[in-house]
DNA sequence: AAACAGGCCTAAA
DNA sequence: TTTAGGCCTGTT
């Protein structure tokens, strides 16, 4: 991977997959928006940042700095794709699933935001899902600037803490308003400890997720996928479901894709959702 | 207008 | 252990 200066971009040249567009509308992330001219803008780990791509290229607005700490990460440049794009590849379905889904990665999102973010996508489309986010975002997040405009992260879990009930109603969030609260309630007393869940075995963090009212099995295996780095989750969701119906009438068992399941699952999710 | 949308919770077998 | 119905809200 070839890593250089432009202007006020940085150039990456990765010998593996990536497609901004795949990548941002796979289903993990909310927050980044296609430009008129086919770029991505959104803002992540308290920052914002363009993406775009041009021959075979990728450029990320920042400097070497900003890359090296933040985006290299989060884009998950350390792993290879196109080889465990194969590993998913076991059978003819999944090769056709994981072609059409090249170029996707899966991002190394925030924790707050994710736990956030899926809990709030629950029986919701992501239109709406996004719309909340945002105006979490706009209304409590802090400020941050790019190319003269200003964006707003999400805010941290103890600004929603701080915030009643009744201050959540802008976002018309509905039932899911007390799951919200609570879960930046637990995050900001330290009661959930996203950081030290990450070290524990899969089974055990989503386990302790699922404690949490408004966290089933499909946000908390979202969670550890995308933001505690477990690339064995398998979220199932409706599209999954459907998936799985279709072309494995007699199920389908995760393992065989062993650490790509989560990748494995984007691929199929994308396949599924993108076509129709 | 009624049904549905990237689930979860509770009650009931 | 599995299943049905309700839930806020916005959209079709």
């Amino acid at each position: 991977m070839r890593i250089e200066t432009a202007g006020n971009e940085i150039k990456i040249t990765p010998e593996d997959d990536f497609s901004a567009k795949k990548i941002f509308d796979c289903g993990q992330c909310f927050r980044w928006n296609e430009n008129p001219d086919g770029s991505y803008t959104g803002v992540a780990l308290g920052r914002a940042a363009r993406v775009r791509e041009d021959r075979g290229s990728v450029y990320i607005t920042g400097t070497i700095e900003d890359f090296e700490t933040v985006w290299s990460d989060y884009f998950d440049f350390g792993s290879n794709y196109a080889r465990r794009r194969k590993l998913c590849a076991v059978d003819d379905y999944m090769l056709a699933a994981s072609e059409y889904g090249r170029g996707i990665r899966i991002l190394n999102q925030d924790r707050w935001e994710a736990l956030c973010s899926f809990i709030i996508s629950q029986c919701n489309n992501i239109p709406r899902i996004k719309k909340i986010v945002e105006t979490m975002s706009s209304l409590w997040g802090e400020g941050t600037e790019l190319e003269g405009r200003e964006y707003r992260a999400f805010p941290d879990a103890e600004r929603v803490a701080a915030l009643s009930e009744r201050e959540l109603e802008p976002l018309r969030s509905g039932y899911r308003a007390p799951y919200i609260l609570n879960a930046a309630r637990m995050v900001s007393e330290g009661r959930l400890d996203l950081e030290a869940l990450s070290k524990l075995e899969y089974a055990e963090a989503k386990r302790r997720l699922m404690e949490l009212p408004g966290i089933g099995e499909k946000v908390a295996n979202c969670v550890v996928l995308f933001s505690l780095r477990m690339p064995s989750a398998f979220p199932i969701d409706v599209w999954i479901k459907k998936a799985i119906a279709e072309h494995y009438p007699n199920g389908l068992d995760t393992s065989v894709f062993g650490e790509n399941a989560g990748l494995a699952q984007q691929y199929m999710f994308y396949y599924q959702r993108d076509r129709k």
